[in-house]
DNA sequence: AATTAGCACTCTCGATATGAGAGTGCTAAT
DNA sequence: ATTAGCACTCTCATATCGAGAGTGCTAATT
């Protein structure tokens, strides 16, 4: 890791606070102007020129000003960058909000996009808290009207899966709640990979059941669900997206789910929950990323169910913001989820 | 309405074709020569002048080709247009997909939202079957662990909606289960507008409950839940989104809820389930839309569950295309919702 | 040794000019 | 009614140019 020197560092960091705010190449001279310093524009151009050398600073053409490289971002968010957290009286509403919307949460996910967005003026993205390995606990089925027959499936970690099956022909409800309770002791605490093969003398009703349970198992341990998100207007104003195929590589993160899937399980893979990731450019892995970055958070807790949340924006983003928010409504819906199932029933 | 010749009309319909995949202006030789026609550039050059005239088609600049106008392209899919069916074969494989993805709404949804933006290679958008008058006729608590309760809300219209309660303290299933009895044989039959008063009797668990019924019914009868949706980057690559402030502009019709609706609300109230609506331009009504186009259907039964389907994109847009694949899909998802409730039991 | 003033130099960007080309509208002939 | 012919118009791509911003370097200063 480069070493640099007090004032290095300050001019770092003051030409990424003036390139993210303008979005231009910010000059020696403008520097001093603006924020003060006490030394010369000279003396600012030499330390240019030394940043410019360890990689941190660029020109777009010779004789313009300096605009951060990727490198240098990343220092910034490293070691120079100070949050912004959101204000008190703000966060009080917000969780004002999530307590509003405590039984959906599908209502988490839009609220939370939306505040994602609106505070870290990025877009964001979030999927639905999901257990990472499913394990049966109980099943239930439910008649509601003819063959439409509403599937419950509850997981050991309290997390609630609810189907709607439309079923070959009509069961009355005494076979239903029979086959519920015979399945579920068969399946009891396993997981997707320790279902044993289905007994022979098994019914048409348990036979379909058994192995929508099966596909349901498999799809709570991979993959994450509806994305929600919002914010893409906030975005698509900055002036990168303005020309080109800029907003198309962007929206292409949200439609190419092998993308999405692929990098949050490259890069969260290792991170606990609590920690913020943050991804700035495609750092040589992702093409489709360049000239974005993302700042990306897990939500939940560990043994039961988890989700992703985070915000995209151009390169150029606050990340002060965008870090201090995404932290903030990642520790709000973890306190969701684990609120959700505080008092747990010894069954 | 105007009067146009035959030579006309099919002059006007082929500078809506060319115009649709070319992107540009055409002008009258690339007409003849193109399309092989038996008359001279010259007397396409008069007819042109008078559909100029008329206002089905203008120069975007003195002595530059002709481009449709909005009028132009009402005409054009009024009169002119014909379907671009899909071919046999692929919507047999459609339909074995929505066969396979039966059991859940949410599979659906996201299939015919692919399917539509593949199709109509345009971006789509698709709202969940919701009842427009949420009639209750039934209700189910099932306790799942700890304060966590399913809640299960059964309609008239066959209906049914599931969704996770937090409660403030914990009951016991027989409580739960009485008190849904309670509930049940109450607000049997009610609309949202038509619930009694709450009794003063009522236990803090009943009252609970009670206004969790009354704001899903509420939420069931205003709004149209989730919007999912596809394709943007179909649409985003359209060289009309390539510069300038266009794609916000378009995005903005997924994420301003209000716009939307509102959208809905006028261009469908009139409409029959069945038929597709195309809106060109703004129609002068919405300034947002200015340079887009928008291809709807509703899709479920009167008098069950409906929701509506649509696709956007560049007022350039292969209309014959959009038009088959939207009435298509919105034909395949009343299926699908009717299907999902037949054989209704006499309760 | 670090800082700074001064200055020549470089490169972009916007304005201006120019010419080729596409496509028209009109007139006169068919 | 159609068409050939042609002058005319306007855009777009390209080239040219000058202003201006900002640099890097050198020499003077602290």
């Amino acid at each position: 890791m480069h070493k640099l020197t007090e004032r290095q560092k300050l001019i770092l960091g003051l030409v990424v606070q003036d390139y993210v705010e303008a979005a231009q190449p910010v000059g020696s001279k403008h520097l001093v102007d603006r924020y003060g310093l006490d030394v010369s524009s000279a003396t600012v151009r030499n330390e240019m020129a030394e940043l410019t050398e360890t990689g941190f600073l660029r020109q777009p053409f010779t004789s313009a000003g300096r605009v951060p490289t990727e490198e240098g971002l990343r220092f910034f968010v490293g070691e120079l960058m100070h949050r912004q957290e959101l204000p008190v009286s703000l966060k009080h509403t917000i969780s004002h909000q999530f307590y509003q919307a405590r039984h959906e949460v599908q209502q988490w996910m839009r609220l939370a996009a939306s505040v994602l967005a609106s505070q870290s003026r990025a877009a964001s993205l979030i999927t639905p808290p999901q257990s990472q390995q499913a394990r049966f606990k109980h099943l239930e089925l439910i008649l509601t009207t003819g063959k439409q027959v509403l599937m419950v499936l509850v997981l050991e970690s309290g997390q609630v899966i609810q189907q709607m099956l439309v079923l070959k022909e009509a069961f009355p409800q005494e076979k239903l709640s029979s086959t519920a309770e015979q399945l579920s002791s068969m399946l009891r605490g396993k997981t997707q990979a320790e279902m044993p093969a289905p007994p022979e003398a098994m019914g048409t009703l348990a036979a379909e059941i058994f192995r929508l349970v099966q596909v349901e198992l498999d799809r709570l341990s991979t993959g994450f669900g509806e994305v929600y998100h919002d914010g893409w207007t906030n975005v698509l104003a900055e002036p990168e997206f303005s020309e080109g195929d800029a907003a198309q590589r962007a929206l292409r993160v949200l439609e190419e789910r092998p993308l999405l899937e692929d990098l949050l399980a490259q890069v969260m893979n290792e991170s606990e929950i609590g920690g913020v990731q943050v991804l700035i450019g495609g750092e040589g892995r992702w093409e489709q990323l360049n000239d974005f970055s993302l700042v990306l958070a897990r939500y939940g807790s560990q043994n039961a169910a988890s989700g992703y949340l985070g915000v995209l924006g151009p390169i150029r983003m606050s990340y002060g913001r965008a870090v201090s928010t995404v932290d903030y409504v990642a520790g709000l819906l973890s306190e969701m989820v684990s609120e959700s199932m505080t008092e747990k029933s010894s069954d």
